[in-house]
DNA sequence: CGGGCACTTGAGCTTTGTCAACACTCGTGG
DNA sequence: CCACGAGTGTTGACAAAGCTCAAGTGCCCG
């Protein structure tokens, strides 16, 4: 059943969901899975390469992303600890991934996902429905990137605000050049909105690396 | 299994693959389905609409979209004859769908579908891999909302040449806005990217709706 | 022939990218 | 303890891409 699986990223707020926080499929990760530990910039996988791993973030932030024919860098999704990322629907990964911080992970073979959603319909229930949130979250992505730079901004904060569920103060992980290739942006426009926001009294900017939501309704128009 | 599907739109060159062409899931679309006939403009169902149907395109095209708050209209996805969408993960349904010329589809009822994959192997597996093109599609999709204008520009027009498969002369069956809306440029944009292809040798314009590709190897250099 | 609609074209403006300079942080070594 | 340098982020001036507004063209269908 899962022979042509394409989970790029699963994730995206599965924490936040006890039902699926201990689902089989995450369990097993956790049972088979093999630590490994990257620094900074180290490549997990390849484009292109064979797809026979997946991988669970313990600790540290991923990402997954594309190298451009102009040269340009393009960051598919954030990986931030407890996601899922790797699984593919082609044999091969579609996006390679990197660390973006000191990074540990889980590794586990795929074979041994696969086998076991072919033989607990509970399993695969589970990969369907981290599959569909990760559909969504392409397409949401999709529209994101037709917007202007501001909301693009705006949406991306309260997206990290919501995912490392801190509150109204979010201690970024990502460089502004990580933002800037996920954003579709340049690093200059980033910093620039940064700027603007903390102007217009949404957001406050004590370190560079550190965001405070001043005022979420601000914000939210501002995202549109 | 299918309770929390998010099939926005399934579709892309399965018309081309003999082997998902009579797919069980397709078959009985076919079967069960009601024919609707819809003018120009009509709307198929609504954003946040409960998700009760399924469609399949038998002649004409849809589109999927969403209207944002600032008035402009986003186009999530086209579908062609052949070409399946509706079925979401969550109840409701995630974008609007609407007709783009006189459009005849056959609806079929959600429930219908999901039984079947729930006691058919072969079906589930097809709604598996129908699913993972989207994927695919919403990720392409993404990384092309944020490359130039004439790149946009030019791999539509190369992806409509490819999925209504009609060699080099594609009669284009949306409008100039319609074109704009999917790409996030603007109908002005557009148009003038058209020309300035057509300018370069690339294609050729015989009629507003008609393009032929008189050099693809210069049109492919274009969507880099 | 005339009206309406879709499309094209032009002129000026806004947004974002580019290039360059500057500021801040942090760790190293004098 | 401070000086230095590398890395990262910010800011400014200018250029380029794309958007807006407005006018014009062509086509279809009465």
């Amino acid at each position: 059943m899962l022979t042509q699986m394409t989970l790029q990223t699963l994730s995206f707020k599965q924490r936040s969901n006890p039902a699926q926080a201990n689902s089989s499929i995450e369990r097993t990760i956790e049972m088979v899975g093999v630590l490994k530990v990257l620094s900074r910039n180290g490549e997990i996988y390849a484009e292109n390469e064979p797809a026979q791993h997946i991988y669970k973030v313990v600790s540290g932030i991923a990402c997954t992303c594309r190298v451009l024919a102009n040269g340009r860098r393009q960051i598919g999704t954030f990986c931030l600890p407890g996601d899922v990322f790797g699984l593919e629907v082609r044999a091969e990964h579609g996006f390679s991934a990197e660390a973006i911080t000191e990074l540990s992970v889980l590794v586990a073979k795929r074979s041994t996902l696969t086998g076991l959603a072919d033989k607990d319909r509970g399993a695969s229930d589970q990969l369907w429905s981290l599959f569909c949130r990760e559909l969504l979250m392409a397409q949401e992505r999709a529209l994101l990137l037709g917007r202007t730079a501001p909301e693009r901004v705006a949406t991306f904060l309260l997206q990290m605000a919501d995912r490392l569920s801190c509150g109204n103060s979010v201690e970024l992980p990502m460089s502004r050049q990580d933002i800037a290739d996920y954003l579709g942006l340049t690093i200059e426009t980033v910093s620039r909105t940064f700027t603007c926001l903390e102007d217009s009294a949404a957001i406050e900017i004590p370190t560079s690396r550190r965001i405070v939501i001043r005022n979420r309704g601000a914000l939210n128009s501002w995202a549109t």
